[in-house]
DNA sequence: CAGTGGTCTAGACCACAGT
DNA sequence: CTGTGGTCTAGACCACTGA
């Protein structure tokens, strides 16, 4: 957290969100002018607007012309559409992520969801299998396939609980830089799925396939998640 | 289309946008360099690099440092997540829109689905109903909801396959500058869904629910949507 | 009116990729 | 090495808001 070999924007950016997300500012507050922002932290505009730019983007805050930055209401929902709404946007309530396969190196799946490199396919996979759950009710679950490439005793590290995006960035410096997804709504076919997210077969759920962008070059891993929005929707701005 | 009031970055953006959607630079081509557009277009980098941005948030585009911007493949699903992306991203493939209830001044409906102002509520709302269609299978049923306020003749205007946002911008300068939404997979159960959707009671379908803010302050609309998604993903990127 | 965010310029230095 | 994108500065003028 808060590392200084962050860009300032970003540092800024953090600063922000973390103030938000614990309160500080609240739903219809406004944020200090731009030109407040610069004049407290020794910035120029440009690069404070990139910092709110990030909070607008994630809908943490609108803006008004003549007026100033908004402070948007929290999302009621989980954030798994955006990048940094991964975990959080669950109202205080915690996520749990639970560890049913720990990772272990194998070959890609067949067909698998993606096409991938001649590269990705000799080195084969590291596959994780982790069960999410909200107030200690399932809510997703989740296959994870990281290409086993410089991943140095990855397979023996705990992620327990653990956000692997964290893991990844403090002990391989990967950092996630975005992703695409396809989402699609089912029925819970499979016995597994079933049993971890405690549905009956044919009961309805969300289905996601995710490719997700590192900084490294060519490195990209990929999720596939089944979602129970009985209770929670899924929720993202635009 | 091509708005000369539009600011430069905007300009430039939706030139590019078009080059790559149009086929011209295709996936894996590198756009001219930021300099080179600088030159091209008489525009400084912050400028040109802002018209980048866009690109790169609605995926048309990767960047790499020392390389250069990387035209990405156009996506396989259909793109309702992110703003741009509401009517492209099939792939060619004609979406067509067909109004099953014209524009209707009526009440907002109970229990709405976002809470409304009270102004909102006093002046009701104008009511639409569209099917729409790929290669003349039904994909999705969306009931839009606008808040009646200085709308005239709304209600009479024709929006048999046009783009509503379209029609709000060009007449009535209403442009849509971002939005929420919340996805939740259900089974079709509404006999009207079912028969408009072709799919049998029970069938798992995608449920989103979107409020869409624009630049008038105070003026957001709303839309219910019911997604078939045995055939076509919902795409998004991040 | 003063203050806000929206747009834009003209530079600068850095880290990184390919040669 | 050169050229690329990544970050940042120090200004400027505009359109819009609220008092």
């Amino acid at each position: 957290m808060g590392l200084t070999n962050q860009p300032q924007y970003r540092r800024l950016y953090e600063s922000l969100r973390k103030q938000i997300v614990d309160g500080v500012y609240r739903e219809g507050d406004l944020l200090p002018s731009e030109n407040e922002l610069c004049a407290i932290h020794g910035l120029t505009r440009p690069t404070v607007r990139k910092s709110l730019d990030l909070l607008l983007n994630e809908g943490f805050i609108k803006k008004q012309q003549g007026l100033g930055s908004i402070v948007h209401k929290l999302p009621k929902g989980i954030g798994i559409l955006s990048l940094a709404g991964t975990t959080i946007a669950t109202e205080g309530r915690e996520l749990y992520t639970r560890v049913i396969l720990k990772p272990v190196v194998s070959q890609w799946p067949e067909n698998f969801i993606f096409s991938l490199s001649e590269n990705e396919k000799e080195v084969g996979c590291i596959r994780i299998e982790r069960l999410r759950l909200l107030n200690n009710r399932p809510l997703l679950f989740e296959y994870t396939y990281l290409p086993n490439i410089n991943l140095p005793r990855f397979t023996s590290r705990n992620l327990e609980n653990k956000s692997l995006f964290d893991i990844l960035r403090q002990n391989y410096k990967l950092e996630v830089k975005g992703g695409e997804q396809y989402i699609k709504a089912i029925e819970a076919n499979d016995k597994k799925i079933c049993s971890y997210l405690r549905v009956s077969k044919g009961h309805p759920i969300l289905h996601l396939k995710r490719k997700l962008e590192t900084n490294r070059i060519n490195f990209s891993f990929y999720s596939v998640l089944y979602c129970n929005t009985d209770e929670h929707s899924i929720y993202g701005v635009f």
